[in-house]
DNA sequence: AATTGGTACAACCGCACAAAA
DNA sequence: ATTTTGTGCGGTTGTACCAAT
């Protein structure tokens, strides 16, 4: 297999990408959409090949790319799901919307993980660094059943994000379809600088705030998917939403296989808030990310007959998946929904918002932790 | 004013995988 | 069934910018 680089060639350009190139690229994808990304140079007289024009696309020149500064939200969003999935970036990147995952790599590597680094947590596992010798007993145990979570779910993320891409493209064909002739509409940022988005990357867009409004997966988790830990409660019957996650609702595309029911494997609730970092600003994230009508877009569009036609059964399992792991939780993440959560959706850990990341998040001096809590110090 | 070190981020590289031939 | 092609992905590099010295 293998196969030779596509931009060996010679007389390729490399390098930066001049605003007349990114014109040339904005306006052949305008018209004729990207189509073979190979034959794009060739066909819209640039010099490059077509694996650079395509980064230059999909991480720069996109019209649903949101840049500049990372909002609080999307730090907190980031820390959750890395420590959740580790280095997926593109899974990440689908839980926030409007950013690519080559921005958030570059912003996790030269932001989030020095800080982690700084405060003594261990930016792979997300525990303090001293935890990570602690081995011999459950906690290794727990952490094996944790791993078997993420994989689980990591999988199902990605069946995730390969929907919301497929889902993507059909809209942008829509789209342009619908709009030929009307740059605005496909490039506004382009069209209301009257320059590429390389010419005015440094202006000031004000940024909304956004919210982790995708983080069902840690909604679930916290919540519906869990049943109690008290003894007698799903067993091996009539099984609680757990259950039903780990047989009827198997990702499409996991081949892991559970040897426990996720009643046993999810035994122990606060250990895995601890594991995916808890949620803690609260105060920040009570205004609704702006891409959510897009995010409901996709939902409905997953619910579209021929949507699911197109990918076969696994879609309708799919779709019950994202419905039912979804919480009826409108809006941020916090603490205060994690408790109305614990209300309904059998947590009983509150002590758990005291988390490594609420604290990361939340602070510039004050390093101490919780005592009960996630993490130490 | 020049140099140095750190930071931010765009872009490249190479591997892996799936679909097409 | 095998090979080729197109694309996605994660890791890494190059470079512009900025602040401190």
């Amino acid at each position: 297999m293998g196969r030779s680089p596509c931009c060996d060639k010679v007389g390729l350009k490399k390098g930066p990408w001049t605003p007349e190139e990114d014109q040339k690229l904005l306006a052949y994808i305008e018209e004729h959409g990207h189509g073979s990304w190979r034959a794009l140079p060739s066909k819209a007289g640039l010099q490059r090949c077509g694996k650079s024009c395509r980064l230059r696309w999909t991480n720069y020149l996109r019209p649903d790319i949101k840049r500049g500064k990372f909002s609080l939200q999307e730090e907190q969003t980031i820390i959750q799901l890395h420590a959740l999935l580790g280095n997926r970036w593109s899974a990440i990147a689908t839980h926030l919307p409007k950013r690519t995952d080559n921005e958030i790599k570059n912003y996790w590597n030269t932001h989030l993980k020095k800080r982690l680094a700084k405060m003594g947590i261990d930016p792979v596992t997300h525990k303090p660094k001293h935890d990570a010798l602690v081995s011999s007993d459950g906690q290794s145990k727990s952490a094996a059943k944790l791993s078997h979570m993420a994989q689980w779910e990591s999988a199902r993320l990605e069946a995730e994000a390969r929907l919301a891409r497929e889902s993507k493209l059909r809209s942008q064909s829509f789209q342009h379809h619908h709009s030929s002739g009307n740059s605005s509409q496909v490039y506004p940022e382009a069209s209301a600088s009257a320059a590429p988005p390389s010419l005015v990357k440094k202006a000031a867009t004000p940024l909304q705030p956004s919210s982790p409004q995708s983080l069902d997966v840690l909604k679930a988790w916290t919540g519906n998917s869990w049943p109690s830990t008290k003894s007698g409660e799903g067993g091996g019957g009539t099984g609680g939403s757990a259950n039903r996650i780990a047989g009827d609702l198997e990702s499409p595309t996991s081949t892991l296989t559970f040897s426990e029911p996720m009643n046993v494997l999810c035994e122990n609730p606060k250990q895995m808030i601890e594991f995916v970092g808890a949620s803690g600003s609260s105060d920040s994230g009570m205004i609704k990310e702006e891409g959510e009508q897009e995010w409901k877009g996709l939902e409905s569009s997953i619910n579209l007959p021929e949507f699911k036609e197109g990918i076969g059964n696994n879609a309708v399992l799919f779709t019950s998946t994202f419905h039912e792991m979804t919480l009826p939780l409108e809006g941020p993440w916090t603490p205060e929904s994690l408790r109305a959560t614990n209300s309904h959706g059998n947590m009983e850990n509150n002590d758990m918002e005291e988390g490594f990341t609420s604290l990361l998040l939340n602070s510039s001096g004050n390093q101490s932790l919780s005592d009960d809590g996630s993490a130490q110090r």
